[in-house]
RNA sequence: GGACCUGUGGUGCAGCUUGGAGUGCACGCCGGCCUGUCAAGCCGGAGGUCGCGGGUUCAAAUCCCGUCAGGUCCGCCA
């Protein structure tokens, strides 16, 4: 993806007081220092010999790029760390270049100290080119000294600030959690540290510092926030790593509408941080409307062709595979490029996706009458294809798609088939935050009947659904809300329950007995015997937010030294086999490592 | 656990469908030339276990099987 429009990259370095071996930062030369005499230090970036009496070696440091000009030869390769001190002159007629800052200029008259000799690296660092990524990552700290991930690391930092101002600004506590954390087995795989004074017992790295805010609540701190690091072992995808950053807080007395203020101004601090200066107010959707016209309970709005119903159409269809509960359509984005062969491979899609089948109409016009061309056509009354294309307000050219299912699947497979289709028509300039609440309370039933909790078992149910808890729990919603950016989940949030009799209901319908909850949670629940009060609190990922307003589709490319898909580190070499010795003084043994793992 | 894509001098690619000598392009590297370039230019050169293993074949970068690594996705991520 292209980097977006945001500062260049450093917008404070005139700020910044260059001290010890340089007297200035490169990208702060400029026709103003005309005449005088400037020392600068950086890498060398490129080297151009006109023969011995000419030489222009370009010097690079985090802020720009300056021309030397030498006029004799040099012993200078790419990548070699230097120092120069030399004179800021006019660069003769004729001869700037508009694609450097500093293009105007040059420094002429020239002392340059070798510093460090530099092999050639393993990749251009200057070059356009992209380089594969298992490479880049071996030599990461030669991949972050590019412009790009300079770029990106200090719009990542430069985000970090403008939240911290905001949660400061809001009155908010910076607090830290223990990394060293108890086992609460719920949700995601948790990573173990086995304890070597306690052999057989372990911690766990916190998937998140959940639990131990809602105590800081307790203890009456009202507001609280960290930055803080979450960690999950569960498989690795574009926009997950094991360890992950979030915007963690929490605040007493509060309802969900404050939760969201207090989030509100975070990412709208973090997002004008980038350079963004119009970003639309968050507008709210209810997650069956996200379900409903988007198909995701995390849907990119910056484009249309939502979903529409058309089940009442097919009520008494002839077609089989329409008569089901529910029958959505799409007008395809790009019906033009859709040939038969690629209509064939989206229905194969759909059935990948979970359909049933998929259904596809191209719409024709013949004799002035808009009529369907599809392999079910002959099933398809006149009616039904004319409301049809009425209803979705097809034309000449249109192609409609249609799934027939529950509701939820339905949505979910045409849904997924928007984002495909119609990805090409969003802006990637555009940067479209949206509010989704009125989540579900319960996600489903597990195999032993109880209920599945959708957020955590936590969470508050709305109010006005308290006394269909027991009669009719799936319908019940949660006061939870999640934050939505471009079509990826940001993070987050909920109003907790306070109170032990509401939670006893909970733990109650998920099939949480009161020994198992003592079990797990029991320090909490003790904790909310001594006056707890009313809470709520949300997080959010930096790295995805990062990444978004950078304009990556790639969480790693906003990570210093990510990981792998497949969990390995390429410049450490880590996760390594121990000594045995290792594993003896925790008191662990381990089976053989196959000799493929070595 | 599963599906798909990729793997060819240091880097990025082409070659693979239809087997015929490690063939080609661009960058980089080394040497030479070059006084206004900025993707500098010109000339010359070095550099390869075609990821790895096995199979088919007279012959494999190319076809088949397996495997490893990287990526995208499904499962998973309260």
């Amino acid at each position: 993806m292209e980097s977006s429009s945001g500062p260049s990259v450093i917008t404070n370095y005139p700020t910044i007081e260059p001290r010890g071996l340089r007297d200035r930062y490169i990208g702060t030369i400029s026709e103003k220092d005309l005449g005088a005499s400037v020392t600068v230090c950086g890498w060398v970036s490129k080297v151009r010999e006109h023969g011995e009496h000419l030489v222009f070696i370009d010097v690079r440091d985090f802020s720009g790029i300056v021309q030397v000009v030498a006029h004799s030869s040099v012993e200078l390769r790419a990548e070699y760390v230097v120092r120069v001190k030399g004179k800021v002159t006019r660069r003769p007629e004729g001869t700037e270049n508009s694609s450097l800052d500093t293009g105007q200029v040059e420094l002429t008259d020239s002392e340059i100290e070798l510093l460090a000799q530099a092999d050639p690296p393993p990749f251009s660092l200057t070059d356009r080119v992209e380089v594969d990524e298992s490479t880049r990552l071996r030599f990461r700290y030669l991949d972050l000294r590019r412009e790009k991930m300079q770029s990106n690391l200090r719009a990542r930092a430069r985000i970090n600030s403008a939240i911290r101002a905001s949660m400061e600004r809001q009155g908010f506590t910076e607090l830290e959690t223990p990394l060293l954390w108890t086992p609460t087995p719920e949700g995601a795989r948790e990573f173990v540290v086995p304890s070597r004074l306690n052999h057989g017992s372990s911690y766990v790295l916190p998937q998140s510092p959940q639990i131990a805010k809602q105590l800081l609540m307790v203890s009456g701190f009202d507001r609280y926030y960290q930055i803080a690091r979450c960690l999950r072992d569960e498989d690795l995808r574009a926009d997950r790593q094991f360890e992950f950053t979030q915007l963690d807080l929490e605040a007493s007395f509060v309802s969900q509408d404050d939760v969201m203020e207090f989030i509100s101004d975070a990412v709208m601090g973090a997002s004008r941080a980038v350079g963004l200066e119009h970003v639309d107010p968050i507008g709210r959707i209810t997650w069956r409307d996200a379900i409903d016209l988007y198909g995701v309970d995390k849907p990119d709005m910056r484009f249309g062709h939502t979903l529409i119903d058309v089940t009442d159409i097919f009520a008494d269809t002839q077609v089989r595979a329409l008569s089901a509960p529910c029958v959505k359509a799409l007008v395809a984005p790009n019906p033009s490029e859709l040939t038969r062969s690629k209509l064939d491979g989206l229905v194969d899609r759909a059935k990948a996706l979970g359909a049933k089948g998929l259904l596809w109409l191209r719409v024709e016009s013949k004799d002035g009458e808009l009529t369907l061309d599809s392999p079910v056509a002959k099933f398809i009354s006149d009616a039904e294809s004319r409301e049809l294309i009425a209803k979705v307000g097809a034309k000449a050219g249109s192609v409609i798609l249609m799934v027939a299912d529950e509701w939820q699947s339905a949505c979910q497979v045409l849904g997924q088939l928007r984002l495909e289709l119609g990805r090409k028509l969003a802006d990637p300039n555009q940067f479209t935050y949206v509010w989704v609440v009125d989540f579900p309370l319960f996600e489903g039933m597990s195999e032993d009947g109880s209920l599945i909790s959708a957020h955590h078992p936590f969470t508050m149910p709305n109010q006005d659904d308290f006394d269909k808890l027991e009669s009719d729990p799936l319908s019940v919603r949660s006061q939870s809300y999640d934050l939505v950016l471009n079509g990826w989940e940001l993070g987050s949030g909920s109003i907790r329950i306070h109170r032990s009799d509401i939670q006893a209901r909970i733990f109650s319908l998920l099939g949480i007995s009161t020994e198992e909850a003592k079990n797990r949670f029991g320090f909490l629940l003790e904790a909310f015997r001594f006056g707890a009060p009313p809470h709520g609190g949300f997080a959010f990922g930096i790295d995805r937010l990062t990444a978004l307003l950078v304009g990556e589709d790639n969480i790693r490319e906003v990570i210093a030294f990510p990981k792998t898909q497949s969990g390995s580190d390429l410049m450490t070499g880590a996760p390594k086999p121990l000594e045995k010795s290792s594993w003896d003084l925790l008191g662990l043994s381990v089976k053989p490592v196959s000799k493929n793992q070595i």
